[in-house]
DNA sequence: TTAATATTTAGAAAATTATCAAAATATCAT
DNA sequence: ATGATATTTTGATAATTTTCTAAATATTAA
């Protein structure tokens, strides 16, 4: 199971998910999204730049603006990988696995 | 929709990502964990200890040993977060929304 | 071309985070 | 109590990230 590493690192700043958030409510320009934070726009495009790099928004030039969009395919592989911790248990384990039990007891 | 602000934190960074990842495997010692890492012991202890702040995992004393194990609930909510951004589309818009078309037209 | 608006980029400063070495704590065995 | 092992905490330094201001780019409208 591989995800982008930019994906949880841009997930892991607060304003870029709320910049996400946001965005779940319709496309906004980036003058839009700026609207409501307290940072400068500058750096708000700054981490529009990591949703980007890390493929969870896409944008496109409406005139003079830039309107940004979420692209949910990038959500999946996200979600994907969380996943995995809860599938772990239905996966018919190696019988290798099966008798292992070293200097560390897997249950008191 | 509301995830610990920790739990994303956490998952952003990649040697803690790595530390779950060989958690999925059966539970490990502080000290099994650290192997393998080029870092020392004391680093993997405060990547361990935010882990636990964020609740993704729990640790108990066994002899001289901590064992670390998942604590899948949060990754639970993590994923519902994730979740939202596809179900939007599903949820009917409130009659307000509908008329929403501002200076920014949402579509060429 | 010039002026105006929208957004991004560059460079530096501030804030946060990761790492290490050394000391401290906890448990076990003697 | 002393010594050994396992892990965490502390304090300092290094690396990364966030933010800002100012300058640059792109588009539109004269």
């Amino acid at each position: 199971m591989e995800v982008h590493p930019l994906v949880f690192k841009a997930l892991g700043d607060p304003t870029r998910r709320a910049i996400l958030d946001r965005l779940r409510g319709g496309d906004l320009s980036a003058g839009d999204i700026s609207h409501g934070f307290e940072i400068g726009k500058a750096s708000i495009s700054h981490h529009l730049n990591l949703l980007k790099a890390a493929g969870l928004v896409k944008c496109r030039r409406q005139g003079q603006q830039q309107i940004y969009t979420l692209h949910t395919t990038v959500f999946q592989e996200a979600l994907q990988w969380l996943m995995t911790f809860f599938k772990e248990q239905t996966e018919a384990p190696s019988p290798k696995e099966a008798g292992k039990s070293g200097k560390n007891g897997s249950r008191g």
